[in-house]
This record gives structure tokens, sequence and C-alpha cells, in this order.
DNA sequence: TCTGGGGTCCTGCGGCTG
DNA sequence: TCTGCAGCCGCAGGACCC
């Protein structure tokens, strides 16, 4: 490999410097969700545009440039960023469309190098290394990425080049918006010692807080404090892994897919629940929602866990392996209600409930465990079903009948339908006058 | 300002087991 | 049979990332 020459793009891009071993790319695109709005929307090119929550307690999932100039960022709440950019149009996430947009992109990483590994709908690290003789140098490569995106998906990326992951992700952040960087490798240390701690991974604000209480605030401080000393303050494994990054040393490979760990999915009420009632009925829903998940996956899950937050924010968690893995929403259900039922907390207010399924393996992988005598047929033939209605007439087609009628006004603030039951079509007739499916 | 939703990883503790 | 110990595992909580 050698310099790169001329860029078959031009744009922003920042300094090409000497490639030469520097096979990693950190592709980031660009607001991406705001951009992906923008493209399919054309009257709001150039206008502030917000995705996010729109809900009272709705936060910034992207912002485009222009809202950013008014001090938008991610993860601001709504309220703050409709307060700074009141011009701004707002838009609720659609994570559908955007997969989509997602999975054009990484199509066009992987029409380049196999070695694609996704981060986020958004973002992806590629090891190019084997295709540098048909392709060209890294940074031409990155180039070439940046135009097709721009060609084919009509949005913007940036790219960062460098010899480990760690650096080129730092490059991509710093060419942003529309740029490309190469840090090369003998300019490590260079660009990354300046930089303030906060930009080594792994270290949030209590991390950071807690090293500049002693006094180190760039990587440069960090490298030079011994190893010893940093796992004293942050632990055995952050404090290793913060002195390797502060050196550039990053042993993280490329790695095409990695499996899921866990499955989950949460819900922050727009108005704190204190109704066990009703929680429960929540419960019902994430379960029902986490479990046609892990089947999408192709997955059983051994351990059901739930996550419960506070009207002060204070959150706990409660777990329980069952005696085999499951996907099914009413062992996941039943699981998650017993969990919530130990805690017994009575009418105290939550602001959030969550439920999650850990401890993922193959479903071909697991035998089944029949329980001394359960039905032959039952739930897991039930949510087959239902799987396969949602396949074939889209997302909410299909439901307890819990979940059936949602209350007037703000359903998911105060649920009112009986809890857990058969499963029905909404909008079915139903000539027999039950559930032909097993009842809870 | 007042904090979503989806995850991963690390640490510490306690119980179980050989 | 009891005790001490080490290792493993499940669990809970925290921090972090996008």
């Amino acid at each position: 490999m050698g310099r790169s020459g001329e860029l078959p793009r031009a744009g922003a891009v920042g300094p090409v410097g000497d490639d030469t071993g520097c096979p990693i790319l950190h592709v980031d695109m660009d607001a991406f969700f705001a951009h992906v709005e923008a493209r399919r929307r054309p009257e709001l090119a150039g206008r502030p545009v917000i995705v996010g929550g729109t809900g009272p307690r709705g936060v910034v999932s992207s912002a485009s440039y222009p809202a950013r100039q008014c001090g938008v960022r991610s993860a601001m709440p709504m309220s703050r960023a409709r307060q700074l950019c009141p011009q701004a149009v707002v838009l609720p996430p659609d994570l559908i469309h955007y997969a989509e947009v997602s999975r054009g992109v990484m199509e066009i990483f992987r029409s380049c190098t196999p070695l694609v590994e996704p981060r986020s709908l958004d973002e992806a690290f590629l090891d190019v290394s084997g295709a540098v003789r048909l392709l060209g140098p890294p940074a031409r490569i990155g180039a070439l990425i940046r135009a097709r995106v721009a060609d084919q998906e009509g949005i913007t990326c940036s790219v960062g080049v460098a010899s480990t992951k760690f650096v080129a992700k730092l490059a991509s952040a710093r060419c942003k918006p529309d740029g490309l960087l190469v840090v090369p490798v003998d300019g490590v240390i260079e660009f990354l010692h300046p930089l303030p701690i906060a930009a080594l991974w792994g270290v949030g604000q209590q991390t950071a807080a807690q090293l500049h209480q002693v006094g180190l605030r760039t990587v440069a401080d960090v490298a030079r404090t011994p190893r010893t000393s940093l796992q004293r303050m942050v632990g055995q494994a952050v404090g290793a892994h913060l002195h390797e990054l502060a050196w550039g040393r990053d042993e993280g490979r490329v790695v095409p897919a990695s499996r899921e760990r866990s499955i989950g999915a949460d819900e922050t009420f727009d108005v704190d629940i204190g109704d066990p009632a009703a929680i429960h009925r929540e419960l019902l829903r994430l379960a029902e929602r986490t479990a046609s998940r892990v089947r999408a996956a192709g997955q059983v899950g051994r351990t059901v866990s739930i996550k419960i937050r506070f009207t002060d924010f204070a959150t706990i968690t409660r777990a329980r392996t069952l005696a085999a893995p499951t996907d099914v929403g009413q062992d996941i259900y039943a699981a998650a209600r017993q969990l919530f039922d130990a805690l017994d907390l009575g009418h105290t207010p939550i602001r959030l409930v969550g439920v999650r399924v850990e401890g993922l393996v193959r479903a071909g992988l697991a035998p089944p465990q029949p329980e001394l005598g359960a039905r032959a047929r039952g739930w897991p033939e039930a949510d087959r079903a239902v799987d396969q209605a949602v396949t074939r007439f889209g997302p909410g087609v299909v439901r307890p009948a819990a979940l059936v009628r949602p209350p007037a006004g703000d359903a998911k603030s105060r649920p009112r339908a009986a809890l857990a039951g058969p499963v029905a079509l909404p909008n079915a007739r139903r000539s027999d006058g039950g559930s032909a499916l097993p009842s809870a």
C-alpha cells in the first residue's frame, strides 16, 4: 500500500495522509435519521430537522446540522430542543425505514470488503486489507464508499482511516460532516494525546469525573499514568483497556457478525403508573414484543430479567433463570410477572418497565425440556401462528386479548383491559365465541 | 434541561458444590 | 460429619455506547 493519490470524490475531505498500514475504516453516517427524513421529504432540505420522541418525555435521536447549530444534541430532552430551535421540524423515528436504508448502505460496504462489522444502523467498521489490490489503497476505498453512499442512498457519511478501530472511529468523528480523514501509523500518538480523556472508549461522565479528580485531563495524561494506578482507580479491566487505548493499541479485530447476547424491550410511560394491574398489562405487551423478536432472530433465551425505574430515576433489575430456554411470550410474561410481584411494590409509581431475555442460544441447539404434564401443543404454536399473521398482515395485527382494546385517551399511561388472556385478532369476526388458541 | 430505547460489559456479592 | 477453600454461576447494579 502506498499513498492514496487523487481521491475520486471531492468534499469536505480532511488531510489525507499516508495510509500505509491503515486497513481499518470507520464509516459513520452524518445525522443519519434526520438526513434520511430530509431525503424522502425534499421540502425539508436545508431546514432544521429533529428526529426523536414527540411525547412529553421524548428525547432527540438525531438532529440535522442546521438544528445542531441551534445547540440541539442527541439524547437532549425534546422539550429543551424545541426551546432551542422552535423553527425545527420535529418527526417521530421511523426505524423500519431507517433499517431499510441501513441495509442498502451496508451492502455498499460489503461490495468493497466482506469484513464489515456493523455497530448500529448508521455506522460500521471495515477491514479493507484484502481489497487493496482490487480497489486501491484504504483512503481511496473510503472515498469510493462515500461517493457510492451519496449516489445510491442520497445521504452523506464520514470515513476515518487508521491502523486500529479506535483511532479510525475518532478520525471519522473528527472529519464530520461529509469528510474523510487518514491518521497515519506514525501520527497516532500525535493525534491521540491532545484529546480529552472522554475521547477514550469506556470513559463516560462518571469515569471522566473520577480521572479529573486525580488531575488526568488528556489522553496523554492517561498514557503517562502507570497501568496499575489506573487499574486501582477504575478497575482491572477498564484500567488496562484505557492504558492500551491511550497508546493507540487496540487489538479489536473487525468481526463481520456478532451474535446478540440479549433481546429486550422497555417503555417509559408518559405519566408514572402505580396500578399493579396496569404494570402487568405492560409487562405482557413487552414480553410479547420481546418474544417475537427472539423468535425472529431464531434464538431462545434462558434468563428473563425485568427493569423498573421509579419516579426519582432509581432503577432496579431482577432476573430469573428458567429451567429451559424459551421464545414463548407467555413463558417470558409469567417469569416477568413473578419477578415484578415478588418486589411487592404496592402502588409505588413507576416511570419505566422493561423485559429482557438473556442467555440466548440458537433455537435448534437448545433441547426442549417439557415440563411434567405439559400439553403437547400450546403457546409455542400460538406464537408461531401469530408470527405468520404478522408476517402476512403487518405488526400489531394479532395480540393478546388483554391488549386488544386500548383505553380512550393515553393508552400508554392508563391501560384498563383485562390481563393475560387468549390471543385475538382485533378486527376479526369470531364464530365460536372462544379462542382457537390456548388460554393463559 | 431533566433525562428514550436498544444494547454490552464489568464488578461485586452470595450461594452452591466438589 | 463437619469445616475451609476455591471455583463457578446467578444475580444485581452501574457505566457506557449508539
